[in-house]
DNA sequence: ATGCAAATGCAAATTATTTGCATTTATTAT
DNA sequence: ATAATAAATGCAAATAATTTGCATTTGCAT
């Protein structure tokens, strides 16, 4: 029913061979909504029962981010690095505090501020990393109780 | 020469003991231009021959963090973290990459970005972190010997 | 000065991640 | 299809940053 090859193209032409723990991770990691943890693909893995070791889904992960197959995210607060494929398209995140939902948000509003401070700095700037916390509109819910507003 | 008078002020308002280490501690980051890792702290306070051990470093800083007299900050490819007196102002850090020095940038472009994205995603925002990478003057001279543009 | 909770030092534990090395596997050339 | 070989994997052990338990010391209120 599934076809992994689109996972095979990438890590052919990415020079790596493929292997099914590779498809398999990368599998995992578009099937996630979210960034997940190294640990977490491998549960996930595992659940699916395909044998692999913790040692080789870092090492992969590590590998397919370097080759710009995965975007490795680590969020404030969260002590493990989370991963998730790469879309290759410039985004931002906003958290939820309470639940840790993470969505993407492909809106930049930076870019002619980033033109701004490299007059100001005399920096030249290669990028930025934007996160933005708050709570989302369940957990508002839950929190006051439905009508309790300040 | 030095009065610690400002540090034992923040330290008792804090509700906490004031002791030679915290102090020495909030005196130590008080002088660092840039934000620093306990290890920084902690060998800091060794060639100034001060004796402490580095769990109380850590639990120190920890502590002074939740206090917010200090503030803890991870720098994305850093594995450490790194922390810095709170002067209580909302800002961001421009870094270079390629000599990692961090500088401060209390103009904040988002405040009405932040706003409309409230509507937009029924979100209540409560804050964000924005990182702007790129590199400073000297290391571009550094880097392109003076001469070769692009 | 005394008492006691809080702070510190020290060693051991924990967590996330990495590494060395023997074995297996994917790919290339026959 | 088979063999050769470089790369990938598994497993156990190592590492790095940080945390914790517990005995001892210290700051501060009385
Ligand atoms: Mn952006
Ligand atoms: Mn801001
Ligand atoms: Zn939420
Ligand atoms: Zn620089």
């Amino acid at each position: 029913m599934k076809t992994n090859k689109d996972y095979s193209e990438n890590l052919k032409q990415s020079g790596l061979k493929i292997t099914k723990q590779r498809v398999a991770i990368l599998d995992i990691l578009d099937k996630s909504k979210q960034p997940i943890a190294a640990e977490e693909v491998y549960e996930n893995l595992k659940s699916n029962n395909i044998s692999i070791n913790l040692s080789t889904v870092y090492r992969t992960l590590e590998l397919l981010t370097s080759k710009n197959l995965v975007l490795k995210v680590s969020i404030d607060g969260n002590s493990k690095s989370l991963f998730e494929t790469n879309n290759m398209m410039h985004k931002h995140y906003l958290i939820c505090t309470e639940c840790k939902k993470i969505l993407d948000i492909y809106y930049c509003p930076l870019e002619n501020y980033e033109k701004e401070l490299e007059q100001e700095t005399h920096f030249k700037i290669s990028g930025h990393r934007l996160d933005i916390y708050g709570l989302c509109p369940q957990c508002q819910k839950k929190i006051n109780g439905g009508k309790n507003n300040i």
